[in-house]
DNA sequence: AAGACGAAAGTGGTTGA
DNA sequence: TCAACAACTTTCGTCTT
């Protein structure tokens, strides 16, 4: 798609273009410009162009890298996340896929749909605050998107969640590689099929911190998989039953 | 006393008629 | 559009360490 050549950023709506392109082919100080920089300058000149006759949308989509920019920040997102989302909300406008949908929703979509491609664990609650919305309309939008632009979106692996967790927990490398294990045998049971992701992260990670002598509480686990307790039990029951004879070390 | 357990009722979202 | 349904939560009483 990109007619002018990598552009430094997605993020700036005009990319970084919003002064007026003279058109003649000298510099600031009346010199006439290489050959290779008058090229240059010409597709400048036909992106500005382009842009112009597309004014509301270009509007729209300012706000919308704004508002994309501003939950980046508040998730203290890394950049190449926050450049993904950007891309995906050209692609959403190309589509036409913001008509009855608010900016923001759709924004927050991005930024939530850009972490999983860039496997970036952060929750839909997450970005949802971040954008002081509600889950709900995030949720919804996101499907949407997910639906409409129909991206090849890896999977939340419960994976990242529990590699997150044992370090916000303060555990070792032994519990870590413990929970990763139960967490292979768990899914290659299909134990983990139509299970929210956070809760079989947390129950791999009680299970490993029971096994090993970092023992957590379960509501210390609960609180950080933003998820409750019985929900952490549910599913340590049930990988309990089928896994007692395969976890001796 | 803190943590683990589980029953029961409630919430919000998906699905399919 | 509505009801059934699954996953998860809340709440609360009881058992265990």
């Amino acid at each position: 798609m990109p007619r002018v050549g990598a552009p430094t950023s997605w993020i700036l709506h005009d990319k970084g273009l919003s002064t007026n392109i003279g058109w003649q082919d000298r510099d600031a100080t009346g010199k006439r410009l290489r050959s290779e920089d008058r090229a240059r300058l010409h597709r400048l000149r036909m992106w500005q162009r382009r842009s112009r006759t597309s004014d509301s949308q270009e509007r729209n989509l300012a706000q919308a890298l704004n508002e994309i920019s501003k939950v980046s920040g508040a998730l203290n997102l890394p950049r190449n996340v926050t450049e993904t989302a950007s891309v995906i909300y050209r692609r959403a406008v190309q589509s036409q896929l913001i008509r009855g949908r608010t900016i923001q929703s759709v924004a927050v979509a991005c930024v939530y749909m850009a972490c999983r491609q860039c496997r970036v664990t952060r929750s839909l609650d997450d970005v949802a605050a971040g954008a002081d919305m509600v889950k709900k309309e995030a949720a919804r939008t996101y499907r949407f998107l997910l639906r409409e632009l129909g991206s090849s979106v890896p999977l939340m692996d419960p994976e990242s969640y529990v590699s997150r967790m044992v370090n916000r927990l303060g555990l070792g490398g032994d519990t870590e590689r413990l929970a990763k294990l139960i967490l292979a045998q768990a899914s290659e049971m299909k134990l983990t099929n139509g299970r929210g992701p956070q809760g079989i992260a947390a129950a791999c990670v009680y299970i490993s911190s029971q096994l090993t002598s970092e023992r957590r509480t379960q509501g210390e686990i609960a609180r950080e998989a933003q998820i409750t307790e019985v929900t952490i039990r549910n599913r340590y029951k049930e990988l309990a039953q089928r896994m007692e004879f395969n976890i001796q070390l």
